[in-house]
DNA sequence: GAGCACTGC
């Protein structure tokens, strides 16, 4: 040991070695023992990073920035942080922070670290969504990268950070891709404070030039550290021929040979659906039986299916037991694919698929062992999912039928055989429009050699591509990072928060493409959460944050529905706005019972559930004004009787509830309850469980509030009149989309058919289908959503109107919606600026609206105050007076006037010599606890509310404020 | 009248 750390403590960035830069190093002098147990240490020695230990720790202490690549397996996530602490990179309160992109590993990583340290999980610490086990004494604190991105908006400068490391950078995820172009400014920033910050990128694969040879990024390039990983060979056979569609079909004969005629060890397969994985699942099944497979996966480990088991065993002991020795097998190295080779191998061992009669195995069932078939997607029940982590009843294969989630998000034991189809479904959004679809594509090679990799976590294993090596070298190198294929308004609203305005120079590792940063300024500018600049093309994409704009970025949600939140204290909305949106965030609530089933038995299960389903969600959309908050009423009615019932599981699953999803829905309701609270402090707000249904008048103003958040996602449906083909038959017609859309059969409002709707998302399939509908009442449109209204000229009837209320003049105006030019009912707005607003005040000025006491003068004036509204009432020297002075002092409302009269008590808009002049403002008995006019709803006889807030958030101003 | 991979605040 060097020297005692508690006389370094003071020191510690006290430089020991100079850099050839004289810069100040911030090189620990310390070495901190750790207490390792004897088994810990002994397996630790046989990672091959420890013998890295040097390098990576002098690159550390001599550069900010490092980059650290090493496959799965090198044990950088564990033992880099460990390096870090023994240097002493955690004395005198600087902690290490570690981000993962997802929560289990943040979790599980901390939780391993803290043990191979022996240290307590108050020192080694986790901090996800939800929940964290941070605590004062915390020095290594592991993260998902959402809340490093959170913390950012907290303290630019990460101030309590000596160290963040960015974990699986390869994977290219939206928020490391931030965090990485945030960290490359706040590290020269931490320099110029003199609190060095060390920046460590850890990626899988030497895909790093996105990251090393990107000159904004960094302006000096990284050193790069290369580190082995410990994985086992894997013998990689790509199929001679590529099938053009049936690749299922193709993994189930692979499956089958490899079953039959290889020694043993677990199967994985990768498809790209939970559909096929479950066609698959039943069709080997059906091939290798296995009795509990075939009837219902829960009752498996009963006695009675045991005993059959054993019995069955014994029968088959003599059965084809593999006979082939893998060592006789030709190898064939992961970059030199020879197809020609690669077949005659397969054939060596297997025969054709003809010889040896495999046929579609539906017709026969085989002799061989046992196949315990296992499918495995992200949906898939938690316990269900368990089961693929558990070792395979003895005397079976494990064959697991995946989905992606098994390529980077759930590690299987004991998998020696892949077989891979080289395909992903994958989402693909309309830059524009912003219409999703799924689609199947070929995979990247990146991820054809991580799927590979998944065959040598415990020995030596192969991965048997169904495509030729030809089609593998077209593939893309590597998939394209997230933030190039998604939409960003959610991200631009958080750097807006950090004041980064100029969006298009921030440093992307990769930037988005410029359509899809406009589309997002756009929507975000018609969300009110930014300042539109009227100024030229310059200042697009430069737009700065509105303070309803800093409200919403500290809501945890999608711009859209910050909105929704923004505007839901009036009329004691929250409780349901922050249900529905927690229930619109949480993907998936209800299961699902459309696949294809595994029996017979099961197919008539998943029909009486779905029944049931349909039922059930009938009685949560309500009746009357409650329904026609259509599918969002389903989901607040689906989380209020979940609630209400304990959230149980047993509920979920006699409802057709994804428990998962409600759990999710649960801590995000919490969630958001608290970020509400925290952004405004006198709601008093708590998560209810016994929450009630709301009011006819409350679902009313929910369907605003949806309505005011999703006011570009909004349709209508094709008037009869329009009807030119049967193509346009039920559709309906969007701004931005020329083809037509329709209601989603799933819908609750697929029948009613309401002439307006809002919807939460458009997915394309067969048809273009809108998700998650609400029904919009058209004079709502151009009162919550003037941004995609053009007005017309005020009407004369009815005629315009003061407001004793705001003391502005109001009309009512006509106006069509952007794009469509749909006519839209007259709404009473406030009066156009210009010269006739100036008339309008004038008159009811004169007319004693305004300051009451002016009414009593109103029979001693010489000729009407109607005739300010004159075209000739120029000719008359006092009216024009009376305006020239009204403009003069810009008073074209009762605000103004007050104003300009409190400045200058002489000014001559008709001063009143008597007195303090005495606006005319409603008293409270004549209107109690009257809300702002802005945001009042408005009752049309015999009708619930039909008009209602434009609530805008009053705060502070933005503005650029530098980080402290 | 339907078929959606995977994540993070």
């Amino acid at each position: 040991m060097k020297k005692p750390v508690a006389d370094q403590q003071a020191v510690p960035t006290a430089p020991v070695c100079q850099t050839a830069s004289n810069k100040p190093s911030c090189k620990p002098v310390i070495f901190v023992p750790v207490d390792r147990s004897p088994e810990i240490q002994e397996a630790r020695l046989k990672l091959p990073i420890l013998a890295e230990e040097q390098v990576i720790m002098e690159a550390i202490n001599e550069n900010p920035i490092v980059v650290i690549c090493g496959e799965t397996g090198s044990g950088k996530t564990t033992q880099v942080p460990q390096f870090l602490y023994e240097a002493g990179y955690t004395s005198s309160n600087g902690i290490i922070g570690i981000t993962e992109p997802r929560r289990v590993a943040a979790v599980s990583m901390s939780q391993r670290v803290a043990k191979e340290m022996n240290l307590s999980h108050r020192v080694v610490s986790y901090q996800i969504r939800y929940e964290g086990n941070v605590t004062d004494e915390t020095q290594i604190k592991f993260m998902t990268d959402g809340v490093l991105l959170k913390e950012i908006q907290k303290d630019f400068l990460l101030s309590k950070y000596k160290v963040v490391i960015i974990d699986e950078a390869h994977e290219r995820s939206m928020y490391t891709d931030i965090l990485i172009g945030l960290l490359s400014r706040i590290v020269p920033l931490r320099e110029k404070v003199r609190m060095p910050l060390k920046l460590i990128v850890m990626s899988a694969t030497l895909r790093v030039e996105d990251f090393t040879e990107n000159n904004r990024l960094f302006s000096v390039t990284p050193p790069v550290i290369q580190v082995d990983a410990r994985q086992f060979p894997v013998t990689v056979h790509f199929n001679k021929k590529t099938p053009l569609d049936d690749y299922s079909g193709e993994c189930f004969r692979k499956v089958c040979k490899i079953h039959r005629m290889l020694p043993s060890g677990g199967i994985l397969v990768f498809l790209t659906g939970q559909a096929e994985v479950h066609s698959l699942c039943r069709r080997l099944r059906k091939a290798f039986p296995f009795q509990k497979n075939n009837i219902d996966d829960d009752k498996e480990e009963s006695v009675e299916e045991i005993r059959k088991f054993k019995k069955s065993r014994k029968r088959k002991k003599t059965t084809a037991l593999p006979q082939i020795d893998l060592d006789n097998y030709s190898v064939v190295p992961v970059d030199e694919g020879d197809e020609d080779r690669d077949a005659e191998t397969d054939d060596d061992i297997a025969g054709s698929d003809v010889d040896l009669d495999l046929g579609d195995g539906d017709s026969e069932e085989d002799s061989s062992l046992p196949l315990y078939v296992l499918p495995l997607y992200s949906l898939l029940a938690p316990e269900k999912q368990a089961k693929v982590f558990r070792p395979p009843p003895p005397g079976t294969r494990l064959c697991v039928v995946a989905t992606n989630v098994a390529e980077t998000s759930l590690t299987i034991p004991g998998i020696k055989y892949v077989v891979d189809c080289g395909k992903v479904k994958k989402r693909f959004y309309d830059k524009i429009t912003g219409v999703s679809s799924f689609r199947v594509t070929w995979i990247s090679q990146a991820s054809a050699n991580q799927r590979a990799g998944r065959a040598g976590r415990t020995e030596p294993g192969h991965c048997y591509r169904l495509y030729s090596s030809a089609v593998f070298m077209d593939f893309e190198k590597f998939s394209a990072p997230e933030i190039t294929n998604r939409p960003v308004e959610d991200l631009i609203l958080q750097m807006k928060a950090l004041n980064i305005e100029k969006v298009i120079n921030f440093p992307f590792p990769t930037p988005p493409p410029a359509e899809a940063l406009a589309a997002a300024e756009e929507l975000l500018i018609a969300l009110g959460a930014l300042k539109e600049l009227k100024e030229q093309q310059a200042a697009k994409l430069s737009c700065p944050i509105s303070p309803l704009g800093r409200v919403m970025a500290t809501f945890p949600v999608a711009p859209r529905y910050a909105k929704m939140l923004a505007l839901s204290k009036q009329h004691d909305c929250l409780p349901y706005t922050i249900t529905i949106v927690s229930a619109m965030t949480v993907r998936e609530l209800f299961e699902e019972f459309d696949r294809p089933a595994v029996s017979e038995e099961e197919t008539a299960k998943l029909k009486g559930k779905k029944a049931r389903l349909l039922q059930i969600q009938k009685i949560w959309a309500g009746q009357g004004a409650l329904q026609k908050l259509g599918d969002l009423m389903v989901m607040l009615g689906a989380v209020g009787a979940c609630e209400y019932a304990g959230c149980t599981p047993k509920f979920c699953e006699e409802n057709g509830l994804r428990y998962k999803a409600m759990l999710e829905v649960r801590r995000l309701r919490g969630q958001l309850t608290t970020a509400v609270n925290s952004a405004c402090a006198d709601t008093g707000l708590y998560v209810d469980p016994k929450m009630k249904p709301p009011t006819e008048a409350q679902a009313t103003y929910l369907r605003q509030i949806v309505l005011a958040g999703l006011g570009d996602h909004l349709a209508r449906r094709v008037q009869a009149e329009e009807l030119l083909d049967e193509k346009w038959k039920n559709a309906y017609k969007t701004a931005l989309l020329d083809d037509p859309v329709f209601i989603h059969p799933s819908s609750v409002l697929f029948k009613q058919l309401p002439e307006f709707v809002v919807y939460q998302e458009i997915v394309e399939t067969t048809k273009l289908y809108m998700r998650g509908v609400s029904a919009v009442e058209p004079e709502w449109i151009p009162a919550l959503l003037p941004p995609y209204c053009h007005f017309g000229k005020p009407l004369e009837n009815p005629p315009p109107s003061y407001c004793p209320e705001t003391g502005r003049i109001r009309c009512h105006r006509p106006s069509v919606f952007y794009r469509v030019s749909w006519q839209l009912p007259a709404v009473e707005v406030d009066y156009p600026e210009g010269i006739d607003r100036y008339k309008y005040f004038a008159r009811f000025l004169l007319e004693g609206e305004v300051i009451e006491k002016l009414g009593s003068y109103k029979r001693c004036l010489l000729s009407s105050p109607l005739i300010m509204l004159k075209t000739w009432s120029k000719l008359q020297p006092r009216t024009e007076a009376l305006l020239q002075a009204l403009v003069a002092e810009k008073c074209d409302n009762r605000d103004a006037l007050l104003d300009a009269w409190k400045k200058n008590p002489k000014c001559k808009c008709f001063a009143d010599r008597r007195g303090k002049p005495r606006p005319a403002r409603p008293t409270p008995s004549r209107r109690q606890r009257a809300p702002p006019a802005r945001s009042r709803p408005k009752r049309a006889a015999g009708r619930a509310p039909t008009g209602a807030g434009r609530g805008r958030i009053r705060s502070q101003r933005g503005g650029f404020r530098p980080p402290k």
